[in-house]
DNA sequence: TAGCTGACGCAAA
DNA sequence: ATTTGCGCCAGCT
């Protein structure tokens, strides 16, 4: 098991309408400094969730610690567009504390 | 093998 | 509250 792979399986799992950090992904990955690592998964990304395969990535559910939009191939705003679309609360650029998922829960 | 890059994160200014 | 600088790590020339 690679370190992408990993990272795909993890992202792979988040659910709709909450949203996880790059850093939290990266310590899922079992490899706590890597955020940046991940962001340059995500752009590579090989499944994009419109394919609603089940291998599909929703890479646009991964977004900085800062509660900011973060980057996205497709554009930013269409990343907050789908974000909204889910349920996922912003508000003036800022994703709502409590839309960050928890691995328990 | 050796740099170079970036959808990040954090601390300092 | 913002901006800037620097470290980070895996992937890609």
């Amino acid at each position: 098991m690679t370190f992408s792979e990993r990272v795909y399986s993890v992202v792979s799992k988040i659910p709709a309408g909450k949203v996880i950090s790059y850093k939290t992904v990266a310590l899922l990955a079992g490899s706590p400094g890597a955020a940046r690592a991940v962001g340059t998964l995500m752009k590579k990304n090989p499944n994009p969730f419109y394919k609603k395969s089940k291998h599909s990535i929703p890479c646009h559910r991964v977004v900085p610690v800062s509660g900011k939009i973060g980057g996205y191939a497709g554009g930013t705003s269409m990343k907050t567009k789908l974000l909204r679309r889910e349920g996922v609360e912003i508000h003036d650029g800022k994703i709502a504390i409590n839309s960050f998922w928890k691995k328990h829960n």
